[in-house]
DNA sequence: TTTAAATAATAGCAATACTATCATAAATAA
DNA sequence: TTATTTATGATAGTATTGCTATTATTTAAA
């Protein structure tokens, strides 16, 4: 399978300074998602990050006002991400079904890809994304950062897959709503079944989880998307039978 | 309505010397609340606690190891406050969707209750579990926290959903994970409504908010738990047809 | 080849996250 | 009642964090 190399836009808003523009820059977003990952969100700090890559603290500065900026960074960059592999999966899908199938894939499994940025471990960002990503939106100053479109990538993401849902029910009553929970729903199972397992019905040691939890979420959504169709359908044959 | 007045038990790894039996205790509680719900839990320190409640940081640390433990502690409260609410107004209640549709009441309406605890506004709680309730679970720490049953209300609420679910249907696959998606997205819709309102359908300027949440919620999980028994129907109603 | 841009080196400061010690008040047991 | 435990307060101190400032040095662009 071929890897495109590909490069990702992030709003300009989430630097003071674009790391991908230099080495440093780009060291910095290497390996703050390594040690993100390896120590946890809480314990990482600019000085370390610093002292990890041979730097100063003040030079990490000059990229990022803080340790919020470089995080929510971070997962726009893994947002814009996941939609650059949608966009080349779907290329030439048309029926809406496969491309939904496709999209939760994605979304899934961070293995199983095609295309790589070459200074970033996707599959570390993933786990990043994961485990904290919550910690991006939901905090006290939401509504600040949105308004410096923090979040666009992810809302665009939302947005892509309510409207594949619209394709395949255009009465489906909550698109947007549905597509975030399939989302987060993803990220919780993948968390779940490795560290909470009561919270969830799939096993964190299988060695196929990802595929286990795309089944699941391809249960919910079909099951919940189609259902109206299904009621039609019923409602008619109901008629058809007279009662 | 009357209102009964609670007491809640929280496990004892959750706290360094139990807060609900002294004044100075139930103030760290009753202020910790207040003070999340205003500043936010970044925000929060020992310190500022200890000023607003007139007391010192080393006090409130007899109480409490650190901030992330008595953020916990909060959690847990909440969760047992809500299963509190749930066995109560389920008491006579037999019919399992029924039952179910209480559930998601109480778990999307914190105004709509029947039971306190004198020094918690759990109003003010609630707000801070939906916005930040997450952090308590989602870090790189999660396995000890879990050994030390830091989540037990939690998994409890879970799985008393998760066994509504079975009885309503049997052959549901995923109940657990369907049950933590309820109440995650139950969190999130309310959420998002307010703050970041593309990424629901739903008016979080509506006055009725709450209730909005609870019909998507209502559409979601009867939608999904009576799938097999439509499509079951479906399929017997389709053979009397002959096809 | 001068000038500008980027980084390193170093320092410093206010706030945070704790820990320790000692004094005192209040509750309880002897 | 006195003795003693228990709970809180007062105060201090330390390591780390989050961030800013200054100056020197290297690298790249004009």
């Amino acid at each position: 399978m071929n890897h495109l190399v590909i490069h990702i836009n992030v709003n300009p808003n989430l630097f003071a300074k674009d790391p991908q523009k230099t080495d440093l820059g780009r060291k910095i977003i290497e390996h703050s998602v390594l040690m993100i990952d390896d120590i946890g969100l809480d314990d990482f700090t600019f000085r370390k990050l610093a002292k990890a890559i041979g730097s100063t603290e003040a030079s990490v500065y000059r990229y990022f006002d803080n340790k919020h900026q470089l995080f929510v960074y971070l997962l726009n960059w893994y947002w814009e991400w996941v939609m650059a592999r949608i966009d080349f999966n779907t290329m030439n899908i048309q029926n809406p079904r496969d491309r939904l199938r496709i999209v939760l894939n994605v979304i899934v499994d961070s293995a199983n890809r095609n295309m790589d940025v070459e200074f970033v471990d996707e599959t570390a960002l993933h786990r990043v994304v994961v485990r904290e990503g919550m910690k991006g939106y939901h905090h006290k100053t939401v509504e600040e950062d949105n308004q410096e479109g923090y979040f666009v990538a992810y809302k665009q993401l939302c947005e892509k897959i309510a409207s594949m849902i619209l394709e395949i029910n255009p009465d489906f009553p909550y698109p947007r709503a549905f597509a975030n929970a399939l989302i987060e729903t993803a990220n919780n199972n993948l968390f779940n079944a490795q560290h909470l397992p009561r919270l969830t019905d799939l096993d964190g040691n299988a060695p196929n989880l990802s595929n286990n939890v795309k089944q699941m979420l391809e249960y919910f959504a079909f099951g919940l998307i189609d259902k109206t169709t299904d009621r039609q359908e019923l409602s008619g044959r109901t008629a058809i039978l007279g009662n």
